[in-house]
DNA sequence: CCCGCGCAGTGACTAAAGTCGCGCTGATAC
DNA sequence: GTATCAGCGCGACTTTAGTCACTGCGCGGG
């Protein structure tokens, strides 16, 4: 990890944080901002840590997560750029909440607590705008806890890989197709469970029909048959 | 549900959102706020409404939560005086992510959204209060996905009596004794389960030595080994 | 070439969670 | 008094989730 102090105005318009800046102001901010770069499979820091400031992610990709003592993974958030992360403790001091991990080489611009409560007492804008960051994480939150508390296993997974057909899914003669993005192990960090159960929900929709699986070649057969799943309960 | 226009002043002082303005600055806002009476057991809102402003608890008790489909209910907070309820899709426009009750006969003071906003814009203070408030709000619910996601509902259990204990219990000859304050079913929601799960694992405890369940008279007799319970997983 | 390693599949098993149905009890209403 | 109803206990059962141990594949480095 490197740290330097450098104009950072550019990266930090492009966060959406603070579009509605002027460029002084924007000027102003970025010279209290350090960025700090950051390998993939780097830690920004852990849970629990205390916190020293506010976090934006100018390029790359972090992962959020916390870590049970057992070994196992949950993950809270992936963010990309213009996504800021940590602005909570900023404001209450308390300590990190969880964990948080680039999954891309990253570039983050760091602003010290003391300097970016200051500013927001000049720019009400801002707040303002941080507020609508942390209401999308509320809600984001709000969803992983629904669907850790009402869905199973085999539902988070069916609704994980629609979303991913979604995004980058390739109508066939045979179905929607496509790769999947991420390992068994990362999926099952995502939906709170451990591999193997990755696998076997794999494996019942294909004998099921729903599915067609190869290795990470995934081809859905049914797609109706696999949104049915998902209304049974939410 | 009664509403009408009162000076608020005190009310709001007691917030502690609003505990920093002066008297005649509180008096401006609360020109603007709205007294609403709920009695208990009435909804305030529900889950996919769109939103209309920020609620403040100033007397009473109120539960936040969620339902599925299958008339499941997940507890996501329960508020006292001086909390504000729903901040968030004030801020990004959004409908409710989850339905509030009132659980006490209570005293709401709401605010539109467009005052809020206003008034924010004018006292930057205010912004960074509601914004600390929602960050303890974020810890709390990172904590409900780190229990459903990690342990069990044994485990859970066992952090609510020895939570109850501590706030309520008293030290006999036999050990630390209290009356349940909830009933099964609403303990259930709250650890995002089953009226029976409780009623078993309670049993369970006892035949293991741990504690005397009698209705909703609760002794722990055994209070390391309870605390032992939670130390295998976290 | 072979070794190690990360990833995936799988069988056998245990434990946890959830479902269904019924019966008991104590309070409140009529 | 008795009808009603919420709250609780409990047995029997099914389904999910999680664990452990092992196999096999593909790939890159020594």
């Amino acid at each position: 990890m490197s740290a330097e102090r450098i104009d950072l105005a550019g990266v930090l318009q492009k966060t959406g944080l603070l579009s509605s800046l002027t460029p002084p102001e924007v000027q102003l901010l970025a010279t209290r901002t350090v960025r700090k770069l950051f390998k993939a499979g780097e830690l920004l820091f852990c849970e629990g840590e205390p916190c020293s400031g506010l976090h934006i992610v100018a390029q790359g990709k972090v992962r959020i997560f916390k870590t049970s003592m057992s070994g196992r993974e949950q993950v809270l958030a992936v963010e990309g750029p213009g996504s800021s992360i940590a602005e909570l403790p900023v404001f209450d001091g308390g300590p990190y909440p969880a964990s948080v991990v680039a999954i891309e080489d990253s570039e983050i611009a760091f602003i010290s607590r003391r300097d970016f409560h200051a500013y927001c007492m000049e720019h009400p804008d801002v707040a303002l705008k941080v507020l609508a960051v942390v209401g999308g994480r509320l809600r984001r939150l709000v969803g992983i806890i629904e669907e850790l508390s009402f869905t199973t296993i085999r539902q988070r997974l069916v609704s994980t890989l629609l979303k991913i057909a979604q995004a980058e899914g390739k109508k066939t003669a045979h179905g929607v197709e496509f790769l999947l993005p991420y390992s068994h192990q990362e999926i099952a960090n995502q939906l709170g469970t451990v591999r193997e159960l990755i696998s076997r929900n794999l494996m019942r929709l294909q004998a099921e029909g729903l599915l067609e699986v190869d290795a990470r070649h995934i081809v859905i057969k049914n797609m109706s048959g696999l949104t049915a799943l998902l209304e049974t309960s939410a």
